[in-house]
DNA sequence: GAAATAGTGTCTCTGAGACATTATATG
DNA sequence: CATATAATGTCTCAGAGACACTATTTC
């Protein structure tokens, strides 16, 4: 029987771009709310790169998928439990990593942003929400990440890095990510990892359009959405307004 | 700093479902060419599953990326060299290679179908284009892959494998390739990786047709390709019509 | 009643399918 | 002429955006 033995073997990493939406701050003056894209990051506890911020992710281990590696090194390194990871793609340019052959593979998801708590055995420190921007002008978007102390670690443009203080080529998965979760919340259901069961047509919208970029009227983001939603008899409870219906997510696809 | 030695390390292997369409058997009769969706395939030439059929593909080297393994081990054991491989997906559920720990990253094109041949020193053998078939009935898809020798394959139900003579969990890979194909054709531009430099729009209207499994007539066909193909000045030879139009594709996605 | 959001209806535009019609090639 | 395919135009329908309008709640 052919023997695998003979062939050296690269050590396989599991790394999780997790991208949810603060719950905002309220304006003091104009009152309302802005909320923001975040992304979930950790800072290297070790060489190569110690101190820099990196997307939480560790090795793969033997009896594992890789949705199990990345889904443990992602509870481990921020107590992030809740996402649906997706696969995003796999990165094995040699050199990517300087501790030799490491090829990663690369998730996506989108979640309610919890606060972020690093197991204490853990390699990685000080998990916090990055803020991730995006902006257009003349053909460019241009994609900014901002860490907590307002360092700019990434800027894309048309996804492609041009200021990048992230370890690894771990840029490049941000950025990769990020277009995959454009498509996928607007083609596609992944709003929905952000909903509770029950929510109405506006918790929606916002989450919606600051994600997609977009901006539609309240009525017509309606009519796009209710193929999707399933009315309930709840409605939730009142602000200084009408009332909403509460809806939840309709079962089949559409 | 870290040592990655330390780990236990899988091996990788990438796989390729490569589709394409053969040129076709002319009806004696009618007259009219049917051309087949086919999928490339091997045949083990070692154990495991010594003998049965699976997707060209092998252990991903030091120094390469996976796209370069997985295009290294489709031209050694098929010949097939044209195709622009696209990622489809990582398969790691432990157990699923019987000689150990190995992943399987997986690849998927589509491509015209040259005569395969295996090189000597490869560990596969007899590569064949394989017959792919679909049909709808009472909301179940049914994918039938089917030897040159008339073996039934695989049948897939909705995706899920029910009859399955194929190696490891090609079975699976295949099923989503499928999927995929159907996607990338439908909503993206992947048709064009069939087409010759120039080509009329009819040329483009059987495959699209075959693989989608689709059918619109002919001018309903041309106007939602038109966006994506620029003219040229250029006629083809006729045959017992008007001649028609060669058209290139159009640079810009649209 | 004022203010704010919920929800409905109407108009328009665009893209896709059905299908009529004209154009051009061969035999 | 018949026949076949190429190419254009017309009608209709469905989905999305613009926007008018009504409904319901609190203050």
């Amino acid at each position: 029987m052919y023997s695998i033995e003979q062939f050296e073997r690269p050590s396989v990493a599991a790394d999780a771009a997790v991208f949810g939406l603060d719950a905002g701050q309220t304006e003091p003056r104009s009152g309302l709310r802005q909320r923001k894209l975040k992304l979930l990051l950790v800072r290297r506890g070790e060489e190569p790169f110690r101190g820099q911020r990196c997307l939480p992710g560790g090795f793969l281990r033997p009896g594992e998928t890789v949705e199990q590696a990345a889904m443990r090194e992602l509870t481990e390194e921020t107590g992030v439990t809740e996402p649906k990871l997706m696969q995003l793609g796999v990165y094995s340019a040699p050199g990517r990593d300087p501790r030799g052959w490491i090829l990663s593979c690369a998730f996506l998801a989108l979640t309610r942003t919890v606060t972020p708590q690093t197991a204490a055995h853990s390699d990685a420190a000080d998990a916090v929400w990055a803020e991730v921007s995006c902006t257009e002008a003349d053909g460019i978007s241009t994609l900014t990440v901002t860490d907590p102390d307002g360092t700019v670690l990434l800027q894309c443009e048309n996804g492609r890095p041009v200021t990048n203080r992230i370890a690894f080529d771990h840029a490049q998965i941000i950025a990769d990510g990020f277009r995959r979760l454009r498509e996928e919340v607007a083609a596609h259901d992944l709003i929905f990892d952000l909903m509770p069961e029950l929510f109405t047509v506006s918790d929606l919208q916002q989450p919606y359009e600051i994600i997609t970029g977009t901006h539609t009227s309240p009525q017509n983001f309606r009519k796009k959405m209710m193929p999707r939603l399933a009315e309930t008899e709840l409605y939730n409870e009142a602000a200084a307004h009408r009332t909403a219906k509460l809806y939840r997510r309709k079962d089949g696809k559409v």
